[in-house]
DNA sequence: AAGGTTTGTGCAAACGTTTGCTGTGGAAAA
DNA sequence: TTTTCCACAGCAAACGTTTGCACAAACCTT
C-alpha cells in the first residue's frame, strides 16, 4: 500500500476520519478503547501524518529560515550548530538560504520565506544589503525576524550583536599594555557594519591611547589569502610590532604571513584577534583573542526568535553579547 | 488585507479561481487579455502563492533534506556550499538535519523526512549507524536517497565516496619516496567506514613497501585536540620522521603538537594529510595533502540525487572521486 | 447552413488534515 | 418517570491550490 492516510485508517476501523485524527492527537473526546485501536493500527501501518496537509490546515509551516551570506569555515558553523539545536528542540525545522553576499539573492530568499510561510527568520545580512527595505514583505506580514552579527543600525526588529568598538578597545588596550605602539590592523569587507565599527574603534582607541593612527598600517581584505598578502605587505613596508585581526579568517592570514617571514610569535611580532576560539588553538603559541562565540550568537538569536514567535517578546530587544579576552601567549 | 489568495483575485476580477490559477501559471488555455489582468492585479496585491497549498495539491514539498552528523568547520561547510548551490539552482529548498552522530537522532530525522514528504535525501551517516535499516521508511516509499562520505558498504542506493585505500596509498607512497620509513598515523572515529578503510590502507601499503606496521605509531582521535595529544605522545615515545593525518582536523592537531615540540616542518618532521585543501594553507610551509574536495563530493552527491529524482538515473550509481596529491612542501 | 473544431471559462473534486457543531445513547440527577 | 448532562462519534466545512471535465461561443469546414 501507498502511504496510509487518516482516511485509510478510518475506513479499516469503520470510523470517521475526524475520530481517527482526534485519537491520534490524544484528544480527550475519544474513548480510550477507540484511541488504542486507532493508535495500534497506525503503528502497524507505519502511519506518519502528512505534514503538508497538517501545515495547510493549521496555516503554518513549522519552518524557520536562516538567511546567511554563505557557509564559511569559521564563524558560521558554530552559529549554525547553536541555531539548529535550539530550533530542533522546539519542534521546528531549519531551512537555510544563502545570499552569496548579493542583494538580489537575498531578495529572492525573502520571497521564498514568504511562499513557504516560514514562521520566523534569522538573518545575517549580505554585504550588499545597505537597507532593510527588501525585508518589507516579511515584516508587513508580521513574520518574526531576528538579525544577528551582520546587521544594519536602522533596525526595528530584534538583534544580536556585540559592541564592536568595545571589543576592539579591549584588544588594542591589551596590546598597548604589553608595550605595543605600532599596531597593524587587518579588517574585512568594508561594506559591513561590523567592519566599519571595528575600524572606527581601532582609530578611536589609538587616539585615546595617544598613539597616532596611520592608515598605511591597516588593510582591508576579503578572505584569508588576501589577508595574508596584505599582512605581508605591511610587515615589509612598515615597522610594526603587533597585528590586530578583526576575524578568524584574517588572523589565519596574518599568521600565515608571519610564519612565511619566519618571525617568532610573540617575541618578534605579537598578534591578537577577534575570534570564535577554534582557530586560535591551531597554532603554537595559541593566539590571544577576544572570544566572540558564534555559538552564543546563534543560541541567543534563536532564543529571541522563538520568544517573538511565542509572543513572549513584544518589543524589539537588542542583545549585545559580552566578549572576554582570552590570553594565550601570542601577545 | 491579509495575504491575498487566488480566490481573492478571482473575486476581484469576477473570475473563477481555476482561471486565475491557470493565468498565473501561464497555462495556454487562458486568453492573453485575462492573463494580463490577473497577473497585473497579482503583482499589485503582492500575491505570492501559498506553497503549503501548492505542495499539498501537487503532493510534493519541494524540499531536499541533508542528513549530516554535525556541522564542523572543515569538511562540511564546503560540502554544504556545493549542495546548497545545486539544490537551489534546481528550484528545491534545502533542509538540514543533524544527527550529532547518534542513531536515535538519525532515526528521528528519517521520520521528519517522511512527514515533510521531502523529495530526496542526502546522507552522511552518523558514526553510530552500523546498518541502513532505519532508512527503510524512506526507501520503501521510493524516496531517492544518496549517501556520501560516511557510507556503509552494504548500500543499494547511489553513493559518492573516494577510494580510501588508494588515497592512503598515494600519501604513504609519497612519504616513502621522500625516504620516510617510520610514519605516525592519525585516524578518526574507528566506527566510521572511512576510518577503517584508511587504516586498512595504511597497513596494507606499509606491507607493500616492506615497512613493518607498528600499532604504537598510530592513534585514533575524535577531534583535533585529542589528535594533538596523541600526536604528542607518539612523538615523545616513538621515533618517527613523518605523520600521516587522515583528515583536516587531525592534521591541525598534529601540526599543533609539532609546533609545540618546536620541530621544523619538513626538516625535522614531515606531515601529509587527506584534506579539503583550506586548512593546509594556514601554515608555513603549507601542508602537502591529498585533496579530498568537500565541494566536489557535495556537488556530485547533489547531482546524482537530482538525477534520481528526475528519474534520469534508474540504477544505483556509485561514484568514486579522484583525489590528487598536492605537494606544498611539508614532506 | 449544418456540422465539427477550437478557444476560453467555469464547475467541482481532490490533496489529507483539523475542528466547530450536531446528534446519539446511556448514566446520573430530580 | 422525566429531565439534565456527559461521553463519544459523525458530519461537513475549511485551509489554498490544481486539474479533469463540461460547456458555451466563436470559428472553421464542407
Amino acid at each position: 500500500m501507498n502511504r496510509p492516510t487518516i482516511t485509510d485508517i478510518a475506513r479499516l476501523l469503520q470510523l470517521n476520519p475526524s475520530t481517527v485524527s482526534r485519537a491520534l492527537n490524544n484528544h480527550p473526546d475519544v474513548s480510550p478503547e477507540t484511541r488504542n485501536r486507532v493508535q495500534e493500527l497506525a503503528q502497524e501501518l507505519g502511519y506518519a501524518p502528512n505534514q503538508l496537509a497538517v501545515n495547510l490546515r493549521r496555516r503554518h509551516s513549522g519552518l524557520i529560515a536562516l538567511l546567511v551570506s554563505e557557509m564559511n569555515m569559521f564563524f558560521n558553523p558554530s552559529v549554525f550548530r547553536a541555531i539548529e539545536q535550539e530550533v530542533y528542540a522546539n519542534g521546528y525545522q531549519l531551512i537555510i538560504l544563502q545570499s552569496n553576499n548579493t542583494l538580489s539573492r537575498e531578495q529572492q530568499n525573502v520571497q521564498i520565506c514568504r511562499q513557504l510561510a516560514v514562521e520566523g527568520v534569522l538573518v545575517s545580512l549580505a554585504s550588499e544589503a545597505q537597507s532593510l527595505e527588501h525585508f518589507a514583505p516579511l515584516l508587513d506580514q508580521k513574520v518574526p525576524v531576528v538579525f544577528f552579527d551582520r546587521v544594519l543600525p536602522q533596525n526595528h526588529s530584534c538583534s544580536v550583536t556585540i559592541d564592536d568598538v568595545a571589543i576592539t578597545r579591549q584588544a588594542i588596550q591589551h596590546l598597548a599594555e604589553k608595550g605595543h605602539q605600532r599596531i597593524g590592523g587587518l579588517f574585512g569587507d568594508p561594506n559591513l557594519t561590523i567592519t566599519r565599527e571595528r575600524f572606527r574603534g581601532f582609530k578611536e582607541v589609538l587616539q585615546e591611547l595617544g598613539i597616532p593612527f596611520e592608515e598605511q598600517l591597516t588593510a582591508f581584505a576579503q578572505d584569508s589569502q588576501q589577508g595574508s598578502q596584505k599582512a605581508l605587505k605591511i610587515m615589509e613596508e612598515q615597522n610594526i610590532s603587533a597585528f590586530f585581526a578583526m576575524s578568524d579568517e584574517l588572523m589565519v592570514g596574518a599568521v600565515q604571513a608571519i610564519e612565511q617571514k619566519r618571525l617568532r610569535i610573540p617575541e618578534e611580532i605579537a598578534i591578537i584577534a577577534i575570534s570564535d576560539g577554534f582557530a586560535p588553538e591551531f597554532y603554537n603559541p595559541k593566539i590571544t583573542h577576544i572570544r566572540h562565540s558564534g555559538y552564543e550568537v546563534g543560541a541567543n538569536a534563536a532564543k529571541l526568535l522563538l520568544g517573538v514567535i511565542r509572543e513572549e517578546i513584544k518589543n524589539p530587544i537588542h542583545v549585545q553579547l559580552e566578549c572576554k579576552l582570552i590570553e594565550l601567549g601570542s601577545v
